[in-house]
RNA sequence: GGAGGAGUUCCCGAGUGGCCAAAGGGGGCAGACUGUAAAUCUGUUGCGUCUCGCUUCGGUGGUUCGAAUCCACCCUCCUCCA
């Protein structure tokens, strides 16, 4: 099986321009290929980790992978899949931004000599001069087909600004530029992708009169057709400090049944036939391939050792097996304390189980606390220093939420 | 540039002088049930020194005993005309 019948099996490719040159292609290592991220956040989030999977398997199959920092685009502001207009950003920013991509880019990529290549197309992009561009490649632009495009069609009602509506334009000039500077012959993207990578496979053609190839990765999405990997409180981060790795384990534990066989097939590296094995299992017995899910993403993520203390940990909370020592915990200190004491509402508020101390309130009234394995109701109750030093008081919020409070 | 419409709490959306911290729905959170799943039912959902106080309805000023609601100016978006 080639690398190409094995990502269509893993339920990760959506649409391709040409599936027999791709797959020849593909399965000959023949491709260069690139993947752009937009550097709009401060750290890359279980979206890109996926692209990020894409290009490892493609490069140990042999081909080349080009990750494009989108310095430039950014400064535009992708449209698709958005229903509202994005904030601008200020150039430093996604420069930082930018630096942080590629640090974490390398953890799964190998960038050395002659295996892949980073570039930013901020070095091209910023480079343009307007009348020059316009003439240059605007005339190779229709905009009644532009508007065609799907992800512009849903910005019709709502508003597009014309900064915007040239995020295609731009993403296509970066395929140009990098067919012409690496021959890079086969874009990646994210299915909302779709209309701007055939604006770069069409721009090639016009402008070069060669073939190049777009494809784009099955969108990860749950049962209920929501994107995954986005929380209430934002996206799961692939930075440690941003999402602890305990909470990536727990995202991955907690996911739906229908959810867990697609996860594994599309995220991890596990082989095919032991996923298969595990798509026979049922009921219960799926909760073990969450654990499994959990742990192996934890592992590619993050590492081995933080992977076993997430499991050790959730063991210790949830089934009372493994210990307590690897728990979310939070440190107070003698300035924290009250008449030698912290009281509840403190605790619950200073160790992020609940964001104010009316929700911690909320929480206390309606039974959602329990502390040292018992439930709290009171206000009041507060912990001295000896109960908080030494092992500290593990305190519970709802079902799946815990901390260790621990005096140092 | 002209004419009309809109901006409300996490989201959608009601509210057009006091009874409004603001209906209803979605989402979230908590409780029950369970398998750390889903579905269902119940409660809850601005903040705090919590039977009370403070801050919120695009922004800034104003009218009024009292403004999400009225007035002025500004900003943003939508529709039609140019």
């Amino acid at each position: 099986m080639g690398i190409y019948e094995e990502l269509k099996a893993r339920g990760l490719i959506a649409q391709v321009t040409n599936e027999d040159e791709i797959r020849e292609l593909v399965n000959n290592g023949k491709a260069t290929f690139y993947i752009g991220f937009d550097p709009t956040a401060n750290s890359l989030h279980v979206g890109h980790f996926m692209a990020l999977c894409l290009m490892k398997r493609l490069q140990m199959a042999g081909n080349k992978p080009i990750a494009l920092i989108g310095g430039g685009t950014t400064l535009i502001g992708d449209p698709s899949g958005r229903s509202d207009l994005r904030t601008m950003m200020t150039f430093e920013t996604i420069a930082q931004n930018g630096e942080i991509f590629k640090k974490q880019m390398s953890k799964f990529i190998d960038f050395s000599e002659g295996k892949a290549i980073m570039v930013n197309n901020a070095d091209w992009l910023t480079q343009l001069n307007y009348i020059d561009f316009l003439r240059e490649f605007g005339s190779c632009f229709s905009v009644n087909n532009m508007l065609r495009a799907e992800c512009y069609k849903q910005r019709m009602e709502k508003g597009l600004s014309f900064l915007e509506f040239n995020y295609m334009i731009m993403q296509s000039y970066d395929f140009y530029e990098l067919f012409k500077r690496y021959d890079c012959n086969l874009q990646f993207g994210g299915d909302d992708q779709w209309s701007n990578m055939l604006g770069g496979t069409e721009l090639i053609r016009k402008k070069l009169g060669k073939d190049s190839h777009a494809m784009t990765i099955t969108l990860l999405m749950n049962s209920e057709g929501k994107k995954m990997g986005k929380t209430q409180s934002g996206a799961v981060w692939l930075d440690p400090n941003k999402t602890s790795p305990y909470d990536f384990y727990q995202y991955w534990r907690n996911i739906g049944d229908a959810d867990v066989l697609k996860c594994l097939r599309m995220l991890t590296f596990l082989p095919l036939e032991t996923i298969d094995e595990m798509d026979k299992w049922e009921g219960a017995k799926l909760n073990e391939a969450k654990e499994i899910l959990a742990y192996e993403l934890t592992k590619l993520v993050h590492n081995e050792e933080e992977a076993e203390k997430a499991q050790v940990a959730a063991r210790a909370l949830f089934s009372n097996g493994g210990d307590m020592a690897n728990i979310p915990t939070t440190e107070f200190t003698e300035a924290d304390l009250v008449d030698g004491a912290v009281d509840i509402i403190s605790l619950l508020v200073k160790s992020g189980l609940c964001p104010s101390k009316s929700e911690a309130r909320r929480a206390l009234e309606q039974g959602g606390v329990e502390a040292a394995g018992e439930r709290v109701e009171d206000f009041g109750k507060s912990f001295t220093r000896e109960e908080l030093s030494g092992e500290g008081v593990v305190i519970k919020r709802g079902k799946k939420s815990y901390n260790r409070v621990i005096l140092k």
